[in-house]
DNA sequence: ATTGGGCTTGCACACGTGTGCAACACGCCA
DNA sequence: TGGCGTGTTGCACACGTGTGCAAGCCCAAT
């Protein structure tokens, strides 16, 4: 039972006792084959285990059901279930997701370069930072894009974008409903297109509602270790905030054991606010109160984005906003509910 | 500058003033061409933006660069890293990794379709439960194949396992360190095949140390729920235990936090010992003493058990064995060091 | 009985590349 | 000068499929 070349359509042909052509429009969406010659090439392929040759096909069509997902920081656990999400979503649409990891400093030539050896259907972005000039290239090359929580291009692309409108204004709102007065803000140096939107109009909100803005702290990242950064500025700077909004959940959860360990008590001497709902935020041990961005919600956006892209390549693209919603925890001193219920996510 | 069709080799050699097979071989490793024409060659593929058709160099040599990914979980921080180090090896190494979710239940012959579909060189599977007979499938069609920490099967497979001796070893022995005398055991009811060797090794290692083992709780899957079931399960029968060593980090969490809300202290009532040192293990609100399994050396061995698998197609595979290694912190009683200079791994 | 239309079928070309084979050029040695 | 070996080149076939086109079939309507 060795290695022994793949039946091809010919083989079937034979079998079956029909012309190639008959297999060909038989595995051949929407081709026109009578429903006796049709059952005659199913059978005999099942008899051969034959399976279309994609390559073939693809050389043929110039399209391969292939599609590339550019993604960075997947060791954030946001950007893991977004992908988790996107690939099954793409496999049940018939699709195959290449993974394509990029980094800051990574040559992006080498991505559009895969696009095309490989005649992808499109390519989602999920990186943090955009890489190069791939819009362009992209509508240059007529691959269908979607790009995830970036910011706007000249380019004709889709975008899939957080409702940050309201997530701005919805941190605001929780930290004025747990009685605060005087608000800081924790992220990163650089903040992303979307934590940087969020914060705009967070910082309008605190004004709305007559708080005081009292600045920022930041971190070098925005994960645990920035927060925890972020929590030692704080404490130097002498800060006096009764509230503080995280640009993530992962660095508001470094930022609230880097105050544990001096001391603060949260919500007793200050609230937190962090975004996204990561699982880890309803830990026991933190109990974040946070802005949940679903992923699914967003997976759903981006694969419907694609799939539109795709389906009318020369229409001007749209983009289409994921809503957000306020989880109120423990953080913000929301009464608890019992948590074993919590979510099942987070392994 | 709307898409227009790619230029291929015949539009360089017309250019390049050379024959479409000097093109061919130019762009071919090892292939017979004067340092002449390849530099012509060279320059007529830039200013043409000429990209070999991967499609159609695949279905002449009846492989392309393309490597399926089977995974389950990718929620799992652990998991998630893995599958980023391994795309990124992958892509370094010229490959280009499909990602193909899998779960219970899923068919799993839509994997062995896929791979087929588009001649991959090889395939990785990470996932939790072994898809069907995927071994004897890739076997048959000559794909080659690297189970990660899977068990064995009957057909001939690389596969890359942790070193679970020494991680059932350094756990037992962790706990023996920190004065425990009575201990159990927290995981899932059906544990997959690494954690199944690893408790066994554990358990007979208890033995020889002279400590008792008061039994097992347990949760439906080994995540944060889980562990609050385990936890849940420990208050509800009493179990008189001392130290307690949890099938995975993630678990191991999840009880500290269902034991705490209950009053239990750790370690001073209980010394918890984990599984793989996610980045959350390190966290300060946990602090958790583990047995530390690098994803980097995993992913490098799996690459090493491909790359030498596809070079090596009829020799008989190896088993690789990664190294584990005791990260003594709080969770048993360990001195705490500054936590500042934490991991930088999480988000 | 004839005509027309709709569905099915087979032929043959096209997709873009790798590579065996023979031909050829060139330099070296006898 | 002739022969030989080494390195390069072009021709032509092969990889496995999709699909336009024309021919063929069957049935209904006139």
């Amino acid at each position: 039972m060795k290695t022994s070349r793949l039946p091809t359509a010919i083989d079937v042909a034979k079998r079956a006792g029909v012309s190639r052509s008959a297999v060909s429009r038989t595995f051949t969406e929407g081709a026109s084959v009578s429903p006796e010659t049709r059952a005659k090439v199913l059978a005999a392929a099942e008899d051969l285990g034959y399976r279309v040759n994609f390559l073939a096909r693809g050389l043929i069509r110039q399209r391969t059901e292939l599609v590339a997902m550019v993604v960075s920081d997947m060791d954030h656990s946001f950007r893991a279930r977004l992908v988790d999400l996107l690939s099954r979503g793409l496999v049940n649409l018939g699709y195959r997701p290449v993974l394509l990891p990029w980094s800051e400093g990574d040559n992006p030539g080498q991505l559009i370069d895969m696009m095309l050896h490989y005649a992808v259907s499109g390519t989602i972005v999920t990186s943090d930072t955009p890489p190069g000039d791939i819009a362009a290239q992209c509508m240059q090359h007529g691959v269908p894009l979607v790009l995830v929580n970036k910011a706007p291009v000249d380019s004709n692309v889709a975008r899939v974008v957080e409702d940050f409108e309201s997530a701005g204004r919805l941190a605001a709102d929780a930290l004025a409903e747990a009685g605060c007065k005087r608000v800081a803000w924790a992220g990163q140096r650089r903040p992303s297109f979307t934590i940087g939107s969020r914060k705009a109009v967070f910082l309008d909100r605190l004004l709305d509602l007559g708080l005081d803005f009292v600045g920022d702290v930041t971190g070098a990242r925005q994960n645990y270790a920035g927060g925890q950064e972020a929590a030692q500025a704080f404490l130097e700077h002498g800060l006096q905030a009764d509230g503080v909004h995280c640009a993530n959940d992962f660095l508001a959860l470094g930022f609230m054991d880097g105050l544990r360990a001096a001391g603060v008590t949260i919500p007793g001497d200050l609230a937190v606010v962090g975004s996204d709902d990561i699982a880890e935020a309803s830990w026991a041990s933190y109990d974040l109160t946070t802005i949940e961005q679903r992923p699914e919600d967003l997976s759903q956006a981006t694969l419907d984005a694609l799939v539109d892209r795709i389906a009318h390549p020369a229409e001007t693209a749209r983009i289409r906003q994921v809503g957000v919603r306020l989880v109120r925890r423990g953080s913000t001193g929301a009464v608890r509910v019992a948590s074993s219920s919590g979510r099942s996510r987070g392994g």
